[in-house]
DNA sequence: ATGATAATGGTCAGAATTAGTCAGATGATG
DNA sequence: CATCATCTGACTAATTCTGACCATTATCAT
């Protein structure tokens, strides 16, 4: 009945350790050694679960003293942060990350679940169905971007 | 005597184990072990009994600590004012008729006001901004249908 | 200061592990 | 025996996990 990887529960206990407070510092290899995973599994973790899709900011550092800065940021707070969201959509974004996004504006309350669900039709596979993989990230782009605008606005 | 089919035993099966809860998680893999069939026996049972209409989603993961979810939805009984839409629609439709449509949605009260405006965001020429009209045409009318149809049902 | 070494984290390709699709074979029913 | 539902398996797609190799920073010896 263990259903998760490991990568979900690495991803659950940092998520437990950030707590409420604003940000953590950890160090690769002692996470990597707690869950007894190869250190490189660490950075897999971060780079699919801690995005700013997801609204987390990762800052790091190499060398003696090295870590891995874990922030939790707004995505509408600031015009900074949403700037970066939209920059890092570009013109091209995958349903996963699309769907972190709008998860991520109902977990901040900034819309609401109908809201969010409409939004998720809108933006799935599904729905934009075009043949070639280019266009129909390339429009789901448009369409999210279109969204955090009118968002943007609003507020 | 026994009509039943093995595609028969397993939607009983799912459904016992869904018993009262409001969705579950299952291996396709273990499923199929366990009536010793095909995995993708499993995707054929799933499409044909626990569809949408049946008030059934159903999402899935694939991978490590991969799963399919059943999740049990409530169908909304007031519906037929999005089926004459969607039959109206068909598989095309201009910006202006579909921001009739939306109009029409939210003076019936289906929908509230900001659920509107994200609606018209996204059907709006600007957003969808596709060379060919048939296409951008085909392309609105998918989302619409999708709209609504997502109205019909909330989780 | 400078260069060597140790101590960090980063990247990437490929293996492993799941689920999805689809066309064709088989079975059941009127 | 025609038709529709069911069943199968080869091929495809997505996600996770691993390890070899790379890059950066601090510290120590000279």
């Amino acid at each position: 009945m263990d259903r998760k990887s490991i990568s979900d529960v690495i991803e659950s206990y940092l998520k437990s350790i950030l707590g409420n407070d604003e940000q953590i510092e950890i160090r690769r290899s002692e996470i990597a050694d707690h869950f007894d995973v190869v250190p490189s599994q660490i950075n897999y973790v971060i780079k699919t679960r801690f995005t700013l899709q997801n609204g987390y900011l990762v800052q790091s550092k190499r060398g003696g003293g090295g870590y891995i800065r874990i922030e939790r940021v707004k995505l509408l707070e600031n015009v900074d942060v949403l700037d970066m969201l939209i920059d890092a959509i570009g013109n091209s974004i995958s349903e996963n990350d699309a769907f972190d996004v709008v998860r991520t504006l109902y977990r901040e309350k900034v819309i609401s679940r109908r809201e969010g669900d409409l939004m998720l039709v809108a933006l799935s596979k599904h729905t934009l169905d075009v043949n070639d993989h280019n266009t129909e990230n390339q429009l789901r782009a448009r369409l999210l971007v279109s969204f955090l605008n009118r968002l943007r606005y609003e507020s």
